[in-house]
DNA sequence: CTATGTGAAGGCCTTCACAGCG
DNA sequence: CGCTGTGAAGGCCTTCACATAG
């Protein structure tokens, strides 16, 4: 199974997937079908086996999936499974900051190692326990702390030079909180999260 | 055109392609062909001129498209001209009060008229001049203000009951930032910005 | 001669439908 | 008999390629 060849939706909803078995688990509900994990995460039975069956053979006819095993190899499969990511947040705007303490990046195994930014005045401040450090010395940070992603949050105009510096030290993934769109080599895995995109497309749905 | 057959993918694009056309009609560029625009955006010519054709004939063969014309167009067709959308965010923490004061919002026709929480610590508190009401009353706020779109920011495990509310109230869009899959009407716009899902993305492919 | 607009082809993803297993 | 796993069909989106306009 090569992973290059998950369709990204089926990437995106193994994401979902696992959340809601997260869920049902607490509640020990032991075997779970496809149609009722597919209506828990707003898509349907046919698609949940053909997700699931791109990678194992994980259910049994009759019955189901069992609820805590799918949950663990699904945690392995999209390597939040003990694993620790090393997160640097670069930009330390209001969505920075917010982002820094962001429970949800601990929980499920990404670990922010290290937070930069190019003011002079928050540079040496510290933000939970991490020390500010300039982005002028990116390089060296991320070769430093060992960073496996990098996250972008500074304003549009320095999103480019930012993410280009990153690649340039070795990193093969971002994610762009910047209003830009940015261009970098094929093999970098790149996300954007778009408020502005997000919000213009229910804006262009809601006229009529 | 029917606004309900138009790919997904080219409405994100047509908000892409609308950010660069601000850009280079900032330096004046009158003529920009499809296959600058693409690159503009990391997409390709062909795509570029197959999405413009869904709305119009908006080029000129052996020039390219006006850009001051086009980027009007655009921002016609994305209803972010003139017309202020306005948008209520649900939840005050650490994520909802980055989102108020995102200047963003304003800068593209969305204009934050209310902010809510169930905390009653906060409610009667004010966040950039809105008093936070609490979301027990978000029905009378949706009508009081005439909300458009509903921006959901709360615990993950309150997030389908407020979004579930706020369709009661007559809303017809809502942006989900709570980890939750939101389960609503088919015909309510609902757009999610899912930070785990992003992450986990990441980590998927960087394995191996 | 350059660059758009567009039917047709191609490719990817979703849905169907059913064989087969428990 | 219920539910999975999966080839095949279908549908949607992207890419191609060329007729056409300037």
């Amino acid at each position: 199974m090569d992973r290059k060849n998950i369709p990204r939706a089926t990437v995106r909803r193994l994401s979902l997937y696992c959340r809601y078995l997260a869920e049902i688990r607490e509640q020990d509900i032991e075997y779970v079908s496809s149609r009722e994990l597919g209506g828990g995460i707003g898509t349907n039975a046919a698609q949940v086996r053909k997700d699931l069956s791109f990678f194992d053979r994980f259910g049994t006819p009759g019955r189901g999936y069992p609820v805590g095993f799918l949950h663990q190899r699904l945690e392995q499969i999209l390597g939040i499974d003990g694993r620790r990511w090393q997160v640097a947040i670069i930009g330390v705007g209001r969505l920075g900051s917010a982002l820094v303490d962001y429970g949800g990046f601990l929980k499920h195994g990404f670990h922010v190692v290290a937070v930069l930014d190019s003011d002079k005045k928050k540079i040496g401040q510290t933000v939970k326990s991490l020390t500010i450090e300039d982005v002028a010395d990116l390089k060296a940070v991320i070769e430093r702390s060992r960073v496996d992603i990098v996250v972008v949050a500074v304003p549009a105009e320095f999103a480019q030079r930012v993410a280009t510096q990153a690649v340039d030290a070795g990193i093969r993934a971002v994610l762009n909180f910047a209003p830009a769109t940015l261009i970098l080599p094929e093999e970098v895995n790149l996300r954007h999260v778009d408020l502005a995109v997000a919000m213009e497309s229910l804006s262009f749905h809601l006229i009529r």
